[in-house]
DNA sequence: GAGGTATGGTCTCTTATGTAGACCACATCT
DNA sequence: AGATGTGGTCTACATAAGAGACCATACCTC
């Protein structure tokens, strides 16, 4: 029932997987565990979703994302200028102001964010009432 | 530049957020948060792709994740199954043992992983290029 | 029959990780 | 003169995660 299922993409995800079985949990050698690792950093994706619709300043991405610390956002955004997904400009206005922008890798990671984005708007119901069943 | 990119996605993630402007902070609310939420807790997407080649057993998942604590395990687990995406069987063995198993909701989450651990894949370089660039 | 192994957890202790908020220097607007 | 906005950093505190002991039971081996 699970394996014999034309549309299922579990083979390919398991085919890549299986490419890294030797060091399952070493991030440096599987990528999965690697991208899964910046997914995985609760503020990395919301912050892309607000760059994808253009270049934002330090202040406009705090105030739209709403409850992020600046440490975080700080934070957040040096990973993803590190993992070259972002890029940071600063203007030589007084005082300073720094603007943040999708790299091309950046806007590529965007399919899969939209995809994710899609499935979650379309089964947050389902989700919530699995939740109601399960609390009572 | 950004905008009047035919095949950009960044439209349809920004309507979906445009709809839940008004509580952008609110997991409740905003379904995107909701299940960012949940993917980003480390070990959630990983243990949805351990189960996507069929159910496993307690023991089983924590093998093969190969680092995560029973703790983690149990409460990763927990959470999953309070989502409704995966099942927990217990067999009335000596000592019981019980089974895990995705459930439809879960099977359909399989897709956009999918879509997120092929761009994983295919992207690794050059997000290694950029942590190296960075670094130095 | 004593000791080891396996089952799926829970409990406690310690250590990361994240949050809240003050603080900074500077300039502009009122 | 005082408030406001810039992009951060620093410190103190709260929460989340990790490590490992412990549990009852039943097998298997010696």
């Amino acid at each position: 029932m699970t394996r014999a299922h034309a549309s299922n993409p579990a083979p390919d995800i398991l085919t890549l997987m299986a490419a890294y079985e030797g060091a399952p949990d070493d991030p440096a050698v599987c990528p999965i565990r690697d991208v899964l690792d910046r997914v995985a950093q609760k503020w990395t994706l919301l912050l892309m979703i607000q760059l994808s619709t253009g270049p934002k300043r330090f202040s406009a991405l705090q105030r739209q994302v709403g409850d992020i610390s600046k440490r975080m956002l700080t934070q957040s955004l040096r990973d993803l200028e590190r993992d070259g997904l972002v890029s940071r400009e600063v203007f030589p206005t007084k005082p300073p102001s720094v603007e943040y922008a999708l790299t091309d890798l950046g806007r590529s990671s965007l399919e899969p964010i939209a995809v994710l984005t899609q499935w979650a708007d379309n089964n947050h119901d389902r989700i919530r009432q699995a939740r109601v069943a399960f609390d009572g």
